[in-house]
DNA sequence: ACGAGGATGCTCT
DNA sequence: GAGCATCCTCGTC
């Protein structure tokens, strides 16, 4: 599909597999606006997970009710529980169907520094972490299967600050599959 | 700087 | 009933 001018994000973005997307992310920014309040962050540490090839993905042993978004459109944002207090999100990348996603880990601060303070209820470490970061931008369970070309949380193009570059690491708290370097991280 | 431990709720086996 | 794709605080060094 050809992105035509004032798309969000060029949906070509996300149509790669799942490790060529995952670090294309960086860079990108993702915006909410909830009560009038706008926040925004630069993303800048995501981890990609490879579905049914991947076991630490929760896609592993196939669709289940709480994955139930992974299997939408590349675009789909899934969210869910982590640990029984945070939120952690994703974005539905690849073929429709296959669910590939990549879990946004860290960003900074571009937009609404003030209230992320607020919401966080503290002035650092406002953004790296995935809980940290749906807390930040406001995100919850009411958004999962929400798409980030059109829905509230949105996705928006953009690339590394000149100097960055990319560092490929083990993904973080995970106990399958731990070696393997699918975490992303931009430095510098 | 680093490690231990607890909070907490939902999904899946 | 186990097991989390986490975060924070409070110990120690």
């Amino acid at each position: 599909m050809q992105p035509e001018p004032g798309d969000t994000v060029a949906t070509g973005l996300l149509s790669g597999d799942v490790f060529t997307v995952a670090k294309s992310l960086l860079g990108s920014r993702l915006r909410t606006t909830f009560r009038g309040q706008t926040t925004e962050v630069m993303l800048t540490e995501v981890e990609a997970y490879a579905g049914a090839d991947d076991a630490a993905s929760h896609a592993y042993r196939g669709r289940t009710r709480r994955n139930g978004a992974m299997f939408g459109p590349p675009g789909t944002l899934y969210v869910y529980r982590s640990y029984g207090i945070h939120w952690c999100m994703n974005i539905v990348v690849g073929d429709e169907g296959l669910p590939h996603a990549v879990l946004l880990r860290g960003g900074e601060i571009t937009q609404g520094q003030g209230t992320i303070e607020r919401r966080r209820g503290r002035a650092d470490n406002l953004t790296n972490g995935p809980g940290k970061l749906c807390e930040a931008l406001g995100v919850t369970g009411d958004h999962d299967g929400t798409s980030v070309i059109d829905g509230p949380v949105r996705l928006l193009p953009g690339t590394l600050p000149q100097g960055r570059s990319i560092l490929a690491t083990p993904r973080i708290g995970i106990t399958k599959a731990v070696e393997e370097p699918w975490r992303y991280v931009a430095v510098g």
